[in-house]
DNA sequence: GAGTGGTCTAGACCACGTA
DNA sequence: ACGTGGTCTAGACCACTCG
């Protein structure tokens, strides 16, 4: 009758705790002897069982505290208002910053200049030979000193050089601003999204607890004659973004 | 010096050898027993080790042959041209089916007709109080035979009441349709993409192997005067799924 | 010092698909 | 029958934080 191995067993009984509410956010679970002792199993078994609800994301391990019910907050993600022109007045900053500050909480963000040889990906969305030398202008953003996301922007070098953009500093008309000067507006966006689970280096540089996929958003711009002039890679951590956006048509 | 422990040492070994190429997907990886002496740890340790490429969706295990590197082949999601009112020819068929087709695959589904209480989730984005008894049209997706996606519409019950949306079949014109011959034809919608791991009902459902992430796409639909009249959930599994759509403006 | 989770071992038996 | 991964046990020692 028993069909279920003991560690999933245990991990159902408290994944449905958690759906039911009966174990709210910040809550802790028992300690692993305690559950050992209640199910009649060994201590391996039950961290075998707590791991997979580690890994889905629903509780953490707090050494040398327990095991606690996660918590979540989400940051509205909209690809839709991105890549504008901005209108020109001085105080202006960019959209994320904008948001940020509007609910009240304290963005910040550390940029990297930085020239790369193409991966398969970035070279196919600007066009180029894998390997070709291109400018990556890279940054971790922070809600309230927390990293919040990967917003890593792409360059073809020969577009950029000696701009403001090869400088790792804020730019407060935008990049897409100084592609205009030079003579690259762009008019047209293609937007990507894959899920996947994130790599160890996005894992360090985002600060993700176990279990946490994330949302890879591809967005390439291009100039009214078709040339891709710019591919950012955002990587939104799944639990901390909700991507909006809007549609709509005459009928 | 070895400040790593071994289960991420032996996972770092095969998660490089995959990133660089030299393992590619379908190869078979070394089994636990042969790894273990090769590292000179127990076999748990592999089993720990690998369990973390199997959770990040790098590799898959298939008893009683071993561990291989998985596959991964994208279908391609368009959220933007869905939900637009269908041009009324009788060989019409969805979008689904029609891009699947047009890949030389074969697309089947399986629908499912009833009533539910709403939950907070589709309560506030229909705009009824939670609990409110609305009819959930459900579809499995298939590609091959393989199911591929989940897309669950919901509706209020006054809205399609007697309609053949209430009947578990297919409906050539389309749902959107149904509702515009109603007077709810729908003008514009809002879409969210929540990036999170499955339900146990979700990865039943799917098929989904450890270690997938999904996303989960809310498609709500308003008619001219703003009332939501149709949200529909896509469950879209990180693995099999590229999101994508288009941007453009005037600068 | 006590108690937590983190890591690890050396065994054991089982379910399953292939030969 | 064999070898694979899947499950499980009963121990052990460690690093860490708290009282």
């Amino acid at each position: 009758m028993e069909s279920q191995p003991a560690y999933q067993r245990i991990a159902a009984t408290y994944r449905t705790r958690i759906a039911s509410g009966e174990l709210r956010a910040g809550d802790q679970l028992p300690t692993e002897h305690t559950i050992a002792d209640q199910f009649g199993v060994a201590r391996q078994t039950v961290r075998t069982g707590l791991s997979l609800l580690v890994t889905e994301g629903l509780i953490v391990a707090r050494r040398p505290h327990g095991y606690f019910v996660r918590q979540r907050e989400y940051m509205i993600y909209r690809p839709q208002e991105k890549s504008r022109p901005r209108p020109v007045t001085p105080e202006m900053v960019d959209r994320f910053s904008q948001q940020i500050a509007a609910e009240g909480r304290v963005p910040s963000q550390r940029i990297e200049v930085s020239m790369v040889q193409a991966g398969p990906d970035l070279a196919e969305r600007l066009r180029v030979e894998p390997g070709t030398t291109i400018v990556a202008r890279r940054r971790v953003r922070f809600i309230n000193g927390e990293p919040t996301n990967i917003n890593d922007s792409h360059f073809p070098l020969e577009l950029v050089k000696d701009s403001e953009i090869m400088s790792p500093a804020y730019i407060p008309r935008g990049t897409d601003q100084v592609l205009v000067d030079r003579g690259y507006g762009q008019d047209r966006a293609i937007d990507e999204i894959l899920i996947r689970m994130p790599t160890p280096d996005e894992i360090h540089r985002l600060e993700l607890g176990p279990g946490t996929p994330v949302a890879v958003h591809y967005d390439t711009g291009y100039t009214a004659d078709g040339r891709p002039v710019r591919c950012t890679v955002n990587v939104l951590p799944g639990d901390r973004h909700r991507i909006v956006f809007e549609r709509s048509w005459l009928s």
